[in-house]
DNA sequence: ACATACGGGACGCCCCGTTTAT
DNA sequence: ATAAACGGGGCGTCCCGTATGT
């Protein structure tokens, strides 16, 4: 290869990676332009190129995590055999991560608390992710064959959003410490 | 008595609950000085005479807002006999709540993703609020002698949170319709 | 007096003045707001709650300059008898200036020529001014009885601007210096 | 040849062009390269490779318009016999173009404003103008043998930059039509 | 207690002149 | 020659906390 070792990273990917890492410390407004642009060393007209106002560049980031999320679930749970034991991997990941130094919990809860006008264009791609979840652990529950499979997801994703809220409420020692073990139970329950 | 018979709410009352509305419907950061003392109809001299800033006034609304939480939830519980059944009527009166069309969602959770830094001071007394749930939950399920009363605790903090959470993300109809099954589910199971 | 003896002037007082300066020695495009303010240690609120925008600045910078230059004027033209005498005097005390080391030339020359669209309220309020001078040579002269008293005013006006124009070409030592004699001879020659 | 017959300029011709009318309608700071680039179909690169910078060009703009301002000058005169005669011939070109629909002042004058600094290039190519100005009336005064000539020219100056600054103050209608005859009237002065 | 002003600073969006990569 | 990138700056708005006036 030719290339460059260094790979230099486009603007607009240097862009959501630090507005990214500032969003989810200190939250979206706290977070100002400027100060995007002074961290990823990009001009102002840079970004403003890429995303035509903070708005859609929060939605980018946001976007982006989505997907990073399910790539990294998706590889969480690439090897583990049947539903059940999938949604049981997904809360383990989860539970291990919440409590975890380098986690800062929930962006998509964040963005839903920053923007709390449901039909912001923010606040429905949060949605949207939390929606992807709990589809997802509708669908493997059904897949399961276990009970009432709306209302266990239903409960499975309070605990999921408990766990997440309790990372940034208590930081790495949180309530999550004893996620899994409830979610055992729900599912036992709902054979 | 030459008092007006109305019992005109003291300035620092109106403060309180004008910023209080505000806070818990727009966030912290969103709502500015301006705008809470020309709701409240109160001058910005007044405002920082009672306040000394932002940040203090803040921290009082969510302590009058921790008063009037215990104050809600002790009535709640006060008709209930037993621990158990207390627990149960505790997230009982939360599931209410949190599927009912006025509820803006939990404002200590608001408060720590808003003010993440740890010990920043409102975010400490979001964290007291949380603990004094935490150890509410806690001292019931001992007095009820039920199993490893302080992972139930956790467990059905997360169950709450999560309930809040679902609250701000989706609006009255979200997945708090299934808490208290799954709440009656993790009693049962530490029985 | 028990006055302070500082006598603060008001902020609009030293925006004007801060302004004008910068202005009459860089040009109104080349000065921006923020040196305005920099200068002048006054907040953008301020200059903004006075003035709605920078247009609206230089008109009112403008305007004061207007009565300045007339209020200097007048008290040149005070104590001369006779309108052609007046005539006269007014070129002298322009020359005076337009050969000193102080001296900047002229604002609405310059206004004109960077606002260049006649209907513009920046290059409207540079026009008012220069039909007033106009109006004023014209006057004198028709009390003068003068030949051909508008001819005569418009090839004064010519000869005043082109001093202006001198002195921000080649500062105090310009082609003004030879201003008066100009203006004896073309009086002489409408006796 | 397989040439287009239109002989296509080259893009340095076509840029000087393009910046020279843009410059003289709108001024030298509010014309950006941006727009001079995209109404002159070049590219940003040809263009800062012909001229190092924004000044340059304005530099090279000025210095070609004194070319093009001899050059008609010098056709304006080169029928007329004698100097006063060609002197005032001069005048009568200047006062005719004055008062024609698209003139837009003189350009010299514009650069020495909005570059007020005397020592900056850009002046100094003003300066230089209006020195040859200067010095050829100042020649054709000796030449014709008329008193004082460097008074007289300093004064014909004034006349002229007068009248330049007064299309750019009101447009073709202006004080520049009584121009010829203070000429006459300083020339007949001066025999 | 109200109303208004103020200094200081951040912010959002935008443009400019210039350079570098492609 | 296209296109993106870059530092720097501009304008107008907003906010916080303080200081007046009165």
């Amino acid at each position: 290869m030719e290339r460059k070792e260094t790979a230099p990273k486009s603007a607009r990917e240097r862009i959501l990676d630090t507005a990214g890492q500032l969003f989810a410390r200190d939250g979206f407004l706290a977070v100002g332009i400027d100060l995007i642009i002074a961290e990823s060393g990009v001009a102002k007209m840079t970004l403003y190129r890429h995303f035509s106002s903070k708005e859609e560049l929060i939605v980018a980031y946001l976007e982006r995590a989505n997907l990073g999320f399910w790539h990294w679930m998706d590889s969480m749970l690439a090897d583990v055999a049947g539903p059940q034991a999938k949604i049981l991997a997904m809360f383990q990941a989860v539970q291990k991560v919440a409590t975890s130094p380098q986690c800062l919990g929930c962006s998509f809860q964040s963005a839903a608390l920053e923007f709390p006008v449901l039909d912001h264009a923010v606040h429905q791609v949060a949605i949207k992710h939390k929606d992807m979840v709990l589809q997802r652990i509708r669908s493997l529950a059904s897949e399961a064959g276990l009970k009432e499979p709306e209302a266990l997801a239903n409960q499975l994703l309070l605990l999921m959003d408990g766990a997440w809220t309790a990372v940034r409420m208590y930081g790495p020692q949180n309530a999550a410490v004893d996620l899994v073990p409830a979610v055992k139970i729900l599912l036992a329950a709902h054979q």
